[in-house]
DNA sequence: ATGCGTATGATATAATATAGAAAGCGTCAT
DNA sequence: ATGACGCTTTCTATATTATATCATACGCAT
């Protein structure tokens, strides 16, 4: 199971940063590219070591620049715990996000639950905090992985 | 303003540790000491200059050693955005913390807001989910920083 | 043609973190 | 007491992650 149809997620992509007035540059196509194909998440030098095999001139500079560009244009994420990066799973505006890294199998889900980014903007409200960027990532075990004991399936409603 | 009594908190984490069964020894004291005294995080590094100056063996991995006690036994926090540690701010078992960080001063705050743990509980729970740790950091500006129109102070009730 | 903004190339280095082997040092059972 | 054990520390080396800086190229507007 590649995923679905990286090539659509590509020209859907193309299309946001155009819309952004931004521009999907080939180098920072085929990066995005190698992050949409990989199943776990993928560090910068995993990043570049692919990269290069078809970009000899790729040094460090090169995927941390094509990187912090599909960051900025919500086209990838950084996750502060692995030092690594997945796509972005929403074709939203990404007012907030949360992760759910499985320290089992290693996959992580992104989340775009209101009822977390509520509770977070009414805790910083009630101490004058402004919040620019919240960052939430729990560490676990995925519905796959846990012991059916510990963690039934999915709660229905 | 020193921050109230390092004493109090040294011999306090003294007798944390014994109730633990863990032992603070004196390099892991001292690391805390420098830890407490510090208004902002600092990071590995620079407790690692500043341990220097009174044990010459220091070396990265006795820093990183003594933090990673000191962060198991609650002592002390990792800030993942900053890649910087601040100490614990509660006496507490520590189910779950927040932490704010104003980009502007430099300061980071401590929160135990069940609000956001309930919320991350319940969102991780919908879907199988087993937390075992929760990384929840704001980047913002704090009450002191923010400008009075965009950040009333803090609300009442 | 000149200047300007953006993107990429290229070199070097900074900053953060861990691996692994050995030595010191209590303590405790023999 | 002594030797085995566990824990802590020392020491050396290296791995991993990230940025600074300057140069080059290209498209486009003046
Ligand atoms: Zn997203
Ligand atoms: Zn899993
Ligand atoms: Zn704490
Ligand atoms: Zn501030």
């Amino acid at each position: 199971m590649p995923g679905p149809d990286i090539a659509a997620q590509l020209d859907a992509a193309e299309r946001l940063c155009t819309k952004n007035g931004t521009q999907l540059t080939t180098l920072r196509r085929v990066v995005l590219d190698l992050v949409l194909r990989s199943t776990a998440p993928l560090t910068a030098y995993q990043l570049l070591d692919q990269l290069k095999s078809t970009r000899k001139s790729a040094v460090p500079p090169t995927i941390y620049r094509a990187l912090d560009f599909l960051i900025e244009n919500h086209l990838v994420h950084r996750i502060e715990r692995l030092n690594a990066f997945i796509p972005c799973d929403a074709d939203h505006e990404h007012a907030d996000a949360q992760f759910l890294i499985c320290h089992q199998c290693g996959t992580v889900t992104e989340l775009e639950d209101h009822g977390v980014s509520d509770a977070l903007a009414a805790a910083a409200a009630a101490r004058g905090f402004t919040p620019s960027r919240a960052m939430v990532e729990l560490d676990g075990l995925c519905a796959t992985c846990a012991p059916p004991d510990t963690a039934p399936p999915p709660a229905h409603r």
